[in-house]
DNA sequence: ATTTGTTATTTAATCGATTAAGCTTACTTT
DNA sequence: AAAGTAAGCTTAATCGATTAAATAACAAAT
């Protein structure tokens, strides 16, 4: 890097003091350790000409801060979790932190290795996007007693920090919202996960039909193991032939959803007449369709920001009560869900 | 973090050795410096028991070099950036450095700030999308002989290392394959920018035409100043009424594509009939399309495994000669440009 | 018995910033 | 004049790892 690397002891000998004072005074401590005035002022003053930057290592390695987080998310190849990135980074920098990104490809092995290598650089706290089976990983964390905030994902059982959604209560306004718009069969097309929010999108789903005595046939759930066209196939063929045909799709993820309309488009079925959508997630894919997609609007601003302000809390205070946070997901009425009853009444 | 981080002296201490023995030892240097063989067992012994791993802020601070990379992108909300950044970060792990992202927001200023934050946090090199007007600062990091690569964007004329594409060929190779498709009248959308990718993308469109013995009216080329719709409209609109009309329309961008897109649905043109299209950028939504979008596949992987592989190659050999790449886009041609003259003949 | 040579290990400086503790002056106070 | 105290500064240890230089211990050569 750059040739001479500048240091306090540069400083100190042009303004002819030891390096304690320049320190004092380039920390702002002048006051309470008393330095001359003029001294400090001779010392403020060579800084600036030199434009002296202090040794981020240096200073670190004495204070065991490095303020830095670790951000680690599930899929950086996902915009919702990229954006969201972006969020947490600028929003860190807001408060003097630098943000290393890990994407733990969803993935509990990666995720593993990348909380090693946080932790190895000294990393001053985590943010988490959870993959499956890391459960053990964020147990660790607390013993360990690293802070750490949890986002977007959590374990219910596990007293951590978190920010999430509220996804039980947006999987079932989506179910009523179909329903009563006039689709009453209504199908769910998820993943097969452990993971809490899945988990939960899939109890709002089904207690949405619970509420209007609705009785599913098992065709219309579809948890599928990846996010293949083949599955998706088979499961959207499945829940066509069902005793009682779907009318309707809620789709747990908006990459899910892609899946799933490129197939429909396949079958030649028009949506919302044949088959009306509703999908988690924005996507500029759901803009463009011949049909604008109604989805669940999930508010990454607020998410990012908030898992950012409850870390940093914790770092200055880390006697603090946990926080955790459900945020409320807000439903995107657009032509893909439009009511056939209004249609009737009109 | 965890309570008593665990050092050099601890291990030093429970060997009954001093700390030079257990860091010749564990950093694999017992045999130029003669350490003996049972003690260097039992260091090694006690280290593993210990889970000592070692303090890189210490590390760094004694050798200068913090296998940290400082990454800068245009705009990580852009998954084709998104995607790069991943791509680095994975690649970059292999060799064993960390990655610290920034995004810029195509903005210069964000940029110079990045860069110093960067430079602070002493990392060791940078990769960067260079964002409109960020010339000085590159031409700064030559001059303080800082390490980095320019990476999807550069500068013809700053002596840098660098990765891109062949936009001018990519673009030629988008209006040669619409003309030779029977598309006689193609408009162009990009920005108006001073940035070298976006005036070789024009420059190939343009003689594209030109090879053709095609005169383009000046409402052909639009460059617009931000992806706003009103803009896209206006010009669009333009190309429409212009003496002669368009039909086909190559975009610079995918997210231009879109919002493009979004106004030919409104004007209840079908596409290619009344339009054909070509974009650069691969996007989800381009699949989902009625009318799949053709486009012109950009090799992220190679571009960004190549930024990393030279960017590392550098910093274990300064004094390496530049390296500058100029990778092939390759159109994926589908049904928003399919051939007229085929139709005709079949 | 002294020198030379080898092998094995320790000492101490270093990277750059922080900070408790110590040391001079100069000025009050009794 | 002696003692106290405040102001203004320096010294030196510290964070953890690296490494040149010094040292010790012992064998071989003179």
């Amino acid at each position: 890097m750059g040739k001479k690397n500048l240091s306090l002891k540069d400083i100190a000998e042009k303004a002819q003091v030891s390096t304690a004072l320049v320190s004092y005074v380039l920390n702002g401590r002048e006051k309470e350790t008393r330095v001359g005035q003029e001294i400090a002022e001779k010392i403020r003053q060579i800084a600036k000409e030199l434009n002296y930057q202090p040794n981020y290592l240096a200073k670190s390695l004495r204070s065991g801060k490095t303020f830095t987080i670790g951000l680690i998310i599930a899929d950086i190849s996902n915009p919702f979790f990229a954006n969201i990135a972006r969020i947490v980074e600028d929003e860190a920098k807001k408060s003097g932190y630098t943000v290393i990104i890990g994407s733990s490809d969803e993935n509990a092995g990666k995720s593993r290795d990348l909380i090693d290598v946080f932790i190895n650089r000294q990393v001053d706290g985590f943010i988490i996007v959870s993959s499956e089976d890391t459960e053990d990983q964020v147990q660790n964390l607390l013993d360990k007693n690293i802070p750490f905030v949890l986002l977007d994902r959590h374990f219910p059982a596990l007293p951590t920090d978190f920010v999430s959604l509220n996804n039980y209560k947006a999987a079932y306004e989506a179910g009523n919202h179909l329903i009563e718009g006039g689709y009453t069969n209504v199908g769910f097309i998820g993943y097969k996960s452990r993971l809490f929010h899945m988990k939960e999108r899939i109890r709002g789903y089904q207690e949405a039909l619970h509420k209007h005595r609705i009785t599913a046939p098992p065709a219309w759930l579809l948890e599928v193991e990846f996010n293949t066209l083949e599955e998706i196939r088979t499961g959207i063929d499945k829940m066509l032939d069902a005793r009682h045909r779907v009318n309707a799709l809620i789709f747990a993820t908006y990459r899910l959803a892609i899946s799933g309309l490129k197939y429909i488009n396949e079958l030649g079925l028009r949506v919302p007449d044949d088959l009306a959508i509703v999908s988690f997630g924005q996507a500029e894919a759901f803009d463009l369709y011949y049909c604008p997609i109604t989805y669940i609007h999930q508010p990454m601003d607020d998410l990012g920001k908030t898992a950012v302000e409850i870390l940093v809390r914790k770092l200055q205070k880390p006697e603090l009560i946990r926080t955790q946070v459900l945020m409320e997901a807000r439903i995107v009425a657009r032509d893909s869900s439009r009511s056939r009853i209004t249609d009737v009444r009109s």
